[in-house]
DNA sequence: CAAGCGTATTAGAATCATTCTAATTCGTTA
DNA sequence: TAACGAATTAGAATGATTCTAATACGCTTG
């Protein structure tokens, strides 16, 4: 990433921030430009670490604080490696895409339509240079029964129970 | 799933297991009926307490341990929900699909031949009847630094630093 | 410049899933 | 039945994240 493009992305952030009456702090700001300009997609510590370099009574509430406002405004994606426990599958115990419900919690295996993980894996090795071992694919929604029965938490999950 | 499918399923996993020289006890007898009788995609606690009714006795670890051993073994898919730290992208705010190194723990954005991401929302919606709002698309394996430079730990990651 | 107010920030506790540890129990075979 | 190795256990340890309640900060107004 350039100089120019950091620059223009920072206060394109600064000002969707501004936008929601957001206070940029000093510290804010620092924290903007350390997930800008690390290469490697931070996590909240690294984050913490970078920041403290400037700031050092900084704390890493104040990262995820800040972290919340940027993906509320859209200004951050999240890729979540630590999100809720995890699920498994014995039925077809080999890479294929999923279908997560955020209002039930549910998993599902999503058939139809799945990519031939094999070639996909070879393609992207090849495109990449990478070794890919394991793909990934999760669609998140809301399912069928869930959009007939909206519920703003995930009471359904509880009720139907485990069977 | 119907009853010759699972009774199928579960010999097979047993087969697995025993070629390993794993012994099949009662108990992890029940964890894989377990596994496979639930439609959810179970996590290790509700596998939990579905043992618990026939062994109320039990340990969380005991399912820990089994769990592994079907990994170990290919026999079960773990939809990873809980496996490290959150990553943060502040670059390119919206959904795309990434490289993740196993070796250093790096992620990348993968730009080559990433799918349309609104169209392939509405597409899966249109299939499932769900709605979908957000994809995620991981390749996992080794990136060409570390397969240049093997390492068996993340020392990487730490070496390369932050910045 | 001082007072007051609302937001930002803090340290540390709480939570949750997972892994680790060291002791106990079980199952099989001699 | 004894003995051995594997399975299982409870509880502690770990790590990331969230929560909480108190303090500090920055702005505006008098």
């Amino acid at each position: 990433m350039d100089e120019a493009r950091f620059r223009m992305r920072l206060s394109e952030m600064k000002a969707a921030l501004r936008d929601k009456g957001v206070v940029i702090t000093r510290k804010r700001a620092k924290i903007l430009e350390a997930l800008l300009a690390s290469d490697r997609h931070p996590t909240a510590s690294e984050i913490h670490e970078s920041v403290k370099a400037f700031y050092p009574g900084t704390s890493l509430a104040t990262i995820y604080n800040t972290i919340d406002i940027l993906k509320e405004t859209g200004q951050a994606l999240e890729i979540e490696f630590s999100a809720s426990a995890n699920r498994y599958d014995g039925r077809i115990p080999v890479s294929h895409p999923h279908l997560v419900c955020l209002a039930c919690e549910k998993v599902e295996d999503m058939d139809a339509a799945a990519p031939n993980a094999p070639l996909e894996l070879e393609r992207v090795s090849q495109a990449t240079g990478y070794d890919i071992v394991r793909l990934r694919t999760d669609y998140y929604g809301t399912c069928p029964d869930c959009l007939r029965e909206p519920r703003a938490d995930a009471a359904n999950a509880a009720e139907r129970g485990f069977a």
